[in-house]
DNA sequence: ACCTGAACACCGTTCAAGT
DNA sequence: ACCTGAACACCGTTCAAGT
């Protein structure tokens, strides 16, 4: 029992690492959202004090950043399955393609995209993710100026997400009506009332959850596919 | 000079309110951004404690859905303004004025559009923007199903901003050049190389100092306004 | 080299108390 | 009714110290 206590049970203490830090940050973020991820947090996670993350970071802000790196590096592996060999005429559906499986990504990390628009740096996994949709621009007949207005008309579609202006309701629907209480606002936004009253918002589908649905992302996304492939023609 | 002490110069001593509290808050962002914006700071601004402020509202949140809510209020204010009356054949031109009127506005409050973002709750004032929004496309000839659709197409857009994939430099353009040290990624990123060698990004009014420049912007909805257009005509 | 404990300078917020 | 002081439960981070 003392010689336990010397030479116990392995203990299997695996050791710290820059990696193993910033995968585990990815797994507390994905549990329990980003506002969760603090270093004191994430050190108990591991097992060790906060102030050892410091060996292997500078600060909190370099944990944002790799853990977004992983993320796109997810995207990259992904797309790079795709195997897709756009054509001239085919570039609107490799770009679709693309564009939508980095979407499944993010959609198992729904806190990537916010944490995205905060890294200001085009990160290496960033560039080489812009990199294959330039390329499929390029291949597709596009000029690298027509490209870099495309990419910039993409914004954060690009990545497969899209802000939305509303939330996705949060609550159980079951327990809301959509349009209560709009009736006594029907004079002061007699338009808004009565879209809710036409579509009531019933897609029976439309519960991703998310920030958008995939419905209404791939109707944004095809229109400025659609637009743009349009452009290339008149060029 | 005892007299002063009690009955001294008025010390314009303004009574605290809601309204000023929002208002104060609002200056502070702009000054300083939004995460200058901490209720300490605030109530020092306002020459009071901290936990005053606690008496107008009931926690920090409602100050960031107040401060929302004054800019999208300033927003209605200049869009009511400009005295549009769409006919079904200038609806895309009434649209583009009433959003790049409200990115204007945007502009002078950058911390907006973040802090617009986390707002889940449609409020008032944001109510009212949208369903002048929906009034055009009505007016337009659009059916309440597709102005839905084109809601969520145009996303933040219709609030006039555009998330980007990279910030705008930051730092003084003169002492960068774009195509440094990307020599060496030429093989590993060969588009984006030779993109920023060919457009070199060098607009010379490209210098916004927000998420994307003017031109971009309405690049990108013109792309999608005209989608939508087209979309119209087909139905 | 790697990890820790105590401390600092901040947060938002609660609570009981002052006028 | 309106404002305050002290305190609590958190943050990220510094620093000197342990092994």
């Amino acid at each position: 029992m003392a010689a336990a206590q010397t030479s116990p049970i392995p203990e299997p203490r695996i050791p710290l690492s820059k990696e193993r830090v910033l995968k585990t940050a990815v797994v507390l973020a994905d549990q329990g959202g980003i506002e969760t991820l603090t270093m004191r947090k994430l050190a108990q996670e591991l097992g060790v004090e906060a102030m050892s993350l410091y060996h292997y970071v500078a600060k909190k802000d370099d944990i944002l950043d790799g853990i977004v790196e992983l993320v796109v590096r997810e995207i990259n592996e992904t797309v790079s399955n795709l195997n897709l060999s756009p054509g001239l005429d085919d570039w609107k559906r490799a770009m679709r393609a693309r564009i939508l499986a980095a979407r499944q990504v993010l959609l198992t990390h729904r806190w990537a995209p916010d944490v995205l628009e905060t890294r200001t740096s085009g990160s290496l996994e960033v560039m080489e993710y812009v990199d294959g949709l330039l390329r499929i621009f390029k291949e597709g007949g596009f000029s690298y100026d027509a490209a870099h207005h495309a990419m910039h008309a993409l914004g954060s579609r690009a990545f497969g997400f899209a802000q939305e202006l509303f939330e996705p309701d949060g609550e159980d629907d079951s327990e809301r009506d959509p349009t209560a209480g709009l009736e006594d606002m029907a004079d002061r936004f007699p338009h808004i009332v009565e879209m809710l009253a036409q579509i009531s918002h019933n897609d029976p589908d439309s519960t991703l959850g998310w920030c958008d649905d995939q419905t209404e992302f791939e109707f944004g996304l095809d229109l400025i596919l659609d637009g743009l492939d349009r452009l290339r023609g008149a060029r």
